[in-house]
Parts: structure tokens; sequence; C-alpha cells
DNA sequence: GCTTAGGGTTTG
């Protein structure tokens, strides 16, 4: 049994284990029960998820449990990834129910990248140096309404792992595999299994093999009793062996999908045919399948509950890996999107159904989508009345973006069976250009020679076939995310990262970075849209889309000069507006000093003047101040100024943290007009809306407000705050055409500069404008245009502009290198 | 229970 005494926790810094990692990764996996004395930091204290909340201080704080489920390694950018997972207390307090002892954590950067390598599923960890965040999964996943994100220098995994125990038959080399999940741990014995190489293969009892496969057929009704489904496979001794496994339920055949996956069979007996030998399920079948991608996650897809997976698997899994990637026969792409595919090609579609109909005896029609376009005109088939499952027509802008599928003879009845919102991936699909050969009746009067139509033939030669996708292999995150750019409501938000976790690392067309450029792109999005990038030519064509991912150039901006990219906007009523100059505010300002001689203190506060500094006339200045802030000595905190000119109050604004400009109105005081600002803090000026203000006369209810920002002033002056904003329009380009965007919204994310930054100090504005001369480099300079990948929003604006028009918004997309300096 | 299928230069 295992005991706490007996766990080994390392340290972040722990130096035992060299040999497993490079030094500088915040995870580390120590060798069994070496490095003595290596434990958690004593100052951390360890807190029960199930009391863990949003409030909960997390400094010095450590979180425990067992990671019950890993999720993949998701590349967000080039070195930038993240990954989810779930840990449970596994000693959580009897009545406390699962759903608050387990947890989402998130792991971020490199803290990622290293657990994914080291942490297993089953693993006992402590974690540190977390904030506690709102998770945006709980109502889906009723888990904890918390999650833990992990980031930054302060995160840290410590691994709980059990030494091994005395055990004569393990080798050096698998001594790790002690590290075993607790589950498999708790088995008084594990039984261990040898693994035939295929090229050793002899006629004789079952056995267990590890191969890659080359080629798949689908389970498919045999003639027989039972499912037929047929692999063939290979490893490092090159021998191709053909396996046959017969299972009357779908559920226990291998789940693979993919030429290139890596499948460990278990119960297989050799036998020979043909001269070769071939291998065929028998009793005590079970199957593994893995992603064949050197670096994917190794994580099994199983056919049986009680699967034995340790470390000596995942070192086989990484061996067949690489060796497989220095071999050729795995195609560079496992399927096409409708987007790409080619007239005459035989493909693999990865798509959701979205209705079906029988069309006649041999044929049956599946109606699918997988949220991208295809270039050609889609065949159009008209179905009997009343024989169609599912909507029989959509919307326009959906409809152009289905295909239809006729599934021939044996797949018919694998048709029949299939569930509206089913994902599949169709093996061997055949497009077909023109109409001709169809079945059933087109819409199409004469001759439509480019309407592609989708034929999966009868047979299962080749491969044919339809799988049903289980909801969570990667081949189905990804079209969820093709699917909601068109179905979605389009609106971005935090959380939306969070959701990205299994979505598998994002496919970039290499027909896209070819018409870009070989260097890296100076951007990043952060949008976690799983979507392809488009060229602005396809963009164009497909304005109904909400959200687009491009490759391009800045080609020209607008405007030119920063300060008139800088715009006060309410958030109340959503208007933006200039900022005012300073003519016009100076202007405010000694219109408002010439007749504020004559003003009654007012009652609430303490009245007095100030002098200002190297004025050379010696003028003084009506103050007034709050009475409790004078007798806690804290009078340079806020005062009223009446009186000044504008240049006067800029002085003062160095010696007083907060100034708000007054006059006298009728004998009382009150704010200026409000194209003036109505706080100077610094050099930080901040400005009302006309429109939602209701500034009145100072509120005496007020006074024992910790009057600390810009917006517990404006909300005790009944002053609406303006919030700076930078508006800009970019024309970006690529090799297919050119096209206007904004960048409103997320340009501060976009510059990783706030606009109330840029509004007050010179290195920020400086730092905007060498952005902009590094991405479009002035007329006569030497300078390159780099390469950005943007995510862009599109949107119909619903006030003035054309109706039906288009625009396009960056969002969610932040530079990564900084601005070139050019002395 | 011990068949079924045992890939192949595709097509309505």
């Amino acid at each position: 049994m295992r005991s706490k005494a007996a766990c080994q926790f390392e340290t972040k810094r722990g130096k035992t284990e060299q040999h497993l990692h490079s030094e500088a990764m915040p995870v580390h996996v120590l060798s069994d029960g070496a490095g003595p004395g290596t434990k958690i930091p004593a100052d951390l204290s360890r807190i029960h998820i199930s009391v863990l909340s949003i409030s909960t201080d997390p400094s010095n704080r450590s979180i425990k449990g067992k990671v019950v489920r890993k999720g993949p390694l998701v590349s967000l950018a080039a070195d930038n990834f993240i990954l989810k997972a779930v840990i449970q207390e596994e000693d959580s307090q009897p009545d406390t129910s699962s759903q608050s002892s387990s947890i989402n954590i998130v792991l971020m950067g490199t803290l990622a990248k290293d657990f994914n390598q080291t942490v297993n599923q089953g693993d006992v960890l402590v974690v540190s140096g977390f904030t506690v965040g709102k998770s945006p999964t709980v109502n889906k996943d009723k888990l904890h309404p918390c999650n833990l994100l992990l980031s930054g220098d302060d995160a840290c995994v410590y691994v709980c792992r059990l030494p091994t125990p005395p055990d004569p038959r393990t080798q050096p080399a698998a001594k790790r595999s002690a590290a075993l999940s607790a589950q498999v741990s708790r088995l008084p014995k594990t039984p261990k299994y040898t693994y035939v190489k295929l090229g050793d293969l002899k006629a004789g009892p079952a056995v267990n093999v590890y191969g890659v496969v080359t080629f798949l057929k689908q389970p498919y009704k045999s003639r027989g009793t039972d499912y037929c489904s047929i692999l063939k496979i290979t490893d490092q001794s090159k021998r191709e062996i053909l396996c046959k496994i017969f299972c009357k339920n779908l559920e226990d055949h291998p789940k693979v999908f993919q030429v290139g996956d890596i499948v460990r069979l278990h119960g297989v007996k050799p036998q020979s045919y043909k001269d070769s030998i071939e291998l065929i399920k028998t009793f005590g079948f079970s199957a593994l399948t893995f992603d064949g991608g050197v670096g994917q996650p190794v994580e099994p897809r199983a056919t049986s509950q009680s699967l034995h997976f340790d470390q000596e698997d995942r070192r086989m899994v990484e061996e067949l890996r690489s060796w497989a990637a220095s071999q050729s026969f795995i195609p560079p792409a496992s399927t096409t999107p409708l987007s790409a595919v080619e007239p005459n090609a035989y493909f693999d579609l990865d798509c959701q159904l979205l209705a079906k109909a029988p069309i006649d005896t041999c044929c049956y029609l599946l109606r699918v989508w997988d949220g991208t376009k295809c270039p050609r005109q889609l065949l159009k088939v008209i179905v009997e009345p009343n024989v169609t499952e599912g909507p029989t027509s959509f919307s326009a802008e959906k409809e152009s973006l289905i295909a239809n599928v006729l599934a021939y003879d044996n797949h018919m009845e694998f048709a029949r069976q299939l569930k509206l919102g089913d994902f599949l991936r169709i093996y061997n699909l055949h497009a077909s250009p023109g109409s001709s050969k169809v079945p059933g009746l087109t819409s199409s009067q004469g001759v439509e020679v480019d309407q592609m139509a989708f034929h999966l033939h009868g047979g299962t030669a080749f491969g044919r076939g339809i799988r049903v996708l289980p909801e969570d292999s990667p081949g189905v995150q990804e079209l969820k995310r093709n699917l909601e750019a068109f179905q979605g409501d389009g609106e971005l938000n935090d959380s939306e990262i969070m959701e990205i976790w299994c979505t598998p690392p994002e496919f970039i067309d290499p027909a896209i970075l070819e018409s870009g450029t070989s260097s890296a792109p100076v951007s990043e999005r952060s949008c976690g849209h799983n979507i392809q990038p488009v060229t602005l030519s396809q963009l164009k064509k497909s304005s109904q889309s909400r959200v687009h991912h491009v490759r391009v150039q800045l080609r020209s901006y607008e405007p030119q000069r920063l300060y008139q990219a800088l715009k006060l906007y309410c958030s109340k009523c959503s208007n933006i507006q200039e900022v005012p100059d300073d003519e016009l505010v100076a202007g405010l300002f000694s219109e408002a000093s010439r007749n504020s001689a004559s003003c009654r203190p007012p009652s609430w506060g303490i009245s007095g003047k100030v002098k200002i500094p190297e004025d050379s006339l010696n003028r003084a200045l009506g103050v007034h101040l709050f009475p409790q802030l004078v007798s806690e000595g804290k009078h340079k905190e806020l005062i009223f100024l009446r009186g000044s000119t504008l240049e006067e109050t800029c002085q003062l604004a160095s010696s007083y943290d907060n100034i708000i400009p007054v006059r006298s109105s009728d004998g009382h005081l009150t704010l200026l007009d409000l194209d003036a600002p109505f706080l100077f803090r610094g050099r930080k000026r901040y400005y009302g809306c006309r429109r939602c203000s209701k500034a009145a006369v100072w509120d005496q209810t007020a006074e024992g407000l910790e009057l600390t920002d810009e917006k517990t002033i404006a909300e005790a002056l009944g002053v609406q705050l303006l919030q700076f904003v930078l508006l800009m329009k970019l024309q970006v380009q690529d090799a297919t055409g050119a096209l206007d965007v904004f960048l409103w919204r997320d340009a501060e994310l976009f510059f990783g500069v706030s606009a109330e930054d840029a509004a007050a100090n010179q290195e920020a504005q400086d730092s905007i404008c060498q952005t902009m001369d590094s991405l479009c480099p002035p007329e006569g300079s030497t300078g390159e245009r780099p390469w950005l990948d943007l995510c862009l929003k599109a949107y119909q604006p619903k006030e003035g502009g054309a109706q039906d028009q288009t625009c396009y918004q960056i969002c969610q997309t932040t530079l990564t290198q900084p601005p070139v300096h050019t002395p």
C-alpha cells in the first residue's frame, strides 16, 4: 500500500533529476528513491480543494491532488503552450462531493510543455505559485467553480512518486515504470507483458505486439456475425503484418483513425496465410491506440477499461514514433478539408452530419459540413419529400458549405445508423466533378459541369468506410472550432483561451506559408480559434464568416500622427470623441478663472490659497480641501483648485496627487465645462462624457470615501469617466490582395501599451510609433515589412456605414517582437 | 461458436 511517508517530493531546483531533463524546467521527476532531503518547501501550507474560493489568497499555499485527466499539449504560438488537467483530492473529507474536490488546472508556457513530458495521468501532484480564477467550464464539466492558473516563475509542480520496490526483474531502463499511476500501483501484481517484434512472428499461440499503422479498414459488417476491421502494421523490422479483428460490438474494435497511428495489440494469434503471417484477434484481445506524431501527448485510446500502461509503453510509443517519422509511408496530411479538395481526388473527410436521406435501393445521402468552403459549386441533390432526417433546408450561408455525400451499397446500412450531429471521418471519399452520373434528381436542368459530388463507393477497398469520431478526439475538437466560426455569436472573451485545451495544435496551410515568408511572424494570435489561415482573396469571398485568420503585411495606416489615433470613448453611450486640444482646454480655464473670484467657500471644506511656484506675478489661487484629509496630514492628496490657468494646473499637478479644477457659478462651486479635464493626476488628465455625466456640486456624503483613483473620484463628482482608446485603420496585404482593417478594441493588447499611458507619456508614444515604423518602414528606408499573424473579426456596423458593409477588426492578436530601435 | 476476411492501380 502507498503511504504518505513513502512519497518522494522533489524541489523545483532539485539536482538529482538532471539525467532526465535539462535544468531550468519547472517540473521534474525524481528518480526513484534518490534525492534524500528533497521536499516541498516548509513555508507552503496545504489548502483543501473543497474550501478553495476565488477570494483565497494563494501565496504560500499548496494544493495536492491526483491527475485524473491530462489534456494534450496545445501550441498557441511558437514556443508558447497551454495544457489543461484535472486534479482530484484523494483524501478529502468524506462529505465532500467529487464535484468540489476535482479542479481544473491550466498550465502555460514551458511549464505546460514540461508537464506534458513529465507528468502522467494518475500521478499525485502538489502545486504552488498558482492564481485562482473562475472556471469558465464549470457549467460544462461540473467540476470546482474555480481553476488554478500556473504560469510564470512562481508556478511550481511537485510530482509525488512511489519509490521502486525491490524487484530483480526490473531493468535499470525500466526503473521509472514503478512510477505508475496509483490505480495501477494498487494492483497486487501488475502483469508484465512482453512484446514480439513483427519480424520475429511465427505461427503459434497468442502474442502481444506494437506497430505503426500503414493501412486500415474501419469496422464493417462482415457476412458472418461480427464487424471486421483490418489493420496493417509495421515496426523497425520493416515487416508488414495484416491484422484481422472480428468483434460483435463496434466499441471493441481498435480506435484507430489514421495511418501513422500506433497500436498496441494484446491477444492476437499469428497464423500462416498465403506464405505470410497474419494476426487474428483471439481471447484476451485488447487494443490501445496512440497518436503517431512525434511530440504529441502519449495518451492511449483504449478498447477496455482495465488497461495497463506504463513508462515502458510510453518509451515504446516514442521509439516507434521517431522511427516512423524517418520512414516515408506516412502521408503528410491524413484528412483534407472541403476547401482544399481537388476534383477527382480520393480523400478522408472529417465532418459533421447535418441531415440524411435515402436516395434509392443502393444509395444513401449524407449532408455534411466541416466549416470550410469548397471552392467548387457543390452538387445539389433533391430527395423525395418526407424521407429526409433533419432539416430539409438551411440558410443560404450554411447551405453553401454543405457537401452532399452519396454512400453506396454496403455503406448504406452504416449511413442509416448514423445520428444527426455525429462527427464523422469518411474514408476514401471521391470528389467527382459533374453531375451526369448521379442517381436521383438534381436541381440543375442542363449540364452543370462544375458541380462537385462526393461519392463513397461500395466495397471496402482502399479503406473505404465511415467512422463516428469520439467527441474528445483531436479531429473533432478542430472541427468544432471551425464550425463555431460560422455559427457562434462571434463574441470573444477571455475564457475562450481556457476552453481550447483540448484543441490540437493549429494547422497552417503550407500554401499560405509559401505565399507569406520564411521568416517568423512578428505577432501571434491568442484567440483560441482553431481555424485555418486564409488569403485575403479567400476572406473576401467568405464575408459571412465571423472570424478569420490571415497572414499579412502592413501596407499603410492612418492616422499617421499618433495623437490623432487617441480618442475618448464612453462605455455608457459608446460615443467616441476626439481628445480636446490644449488650445481649447486653455481657453476654458482662462474663461473660468476670469469670473471665479466671487465665490462663496463651500460649507464642507477648508478654503485657502496656494502659491504657484516660480510665478513672477506671485499670484495665489483659491483651493478647497477636505477637513478630514487636512487633519490626517494628507492635504496633498486631493485639492479643488479655483481660478488657475491650464499651465498653472499642470505645474501644481506635480505637487498634488489629485487636482479637480473648479469655478464659480452663481456663487457656487462647480466643475469646469466638460471639454476640459475634470481631474489631473500627475501627467494624466481625465475627461467626462458630456452626454452621460450629471456633474453636481460636491456631495458631502462622499467625503468619507477613499478617493484614491479616477473612478471613485468621477463617481463622487457625478462624472461619467471617458476612457482613452486607440483607433487606427490599417491597410494590410498579402499575395492575393489588400484589405482595410480597424484596430480598436484590442489595440492595447496589440501594442502592449495602454491608451491612457500613450496619452500621458512619451515612452509609450515612442513605443507605438516605433512599432508602426517597424511594421511599415517609412519611404526610403531599407527595412522590410514583417509578416503578421492576425485574427480578424468581421462584422456589420449597425450605423454610420453603408448597408451590408463588412468591417474587419483585429482582435486577440499581440505583437511578439519589440520594435527595432533605429538610432 | 472458431465463420466472417484475407487491402490494392478505385468511380454510380
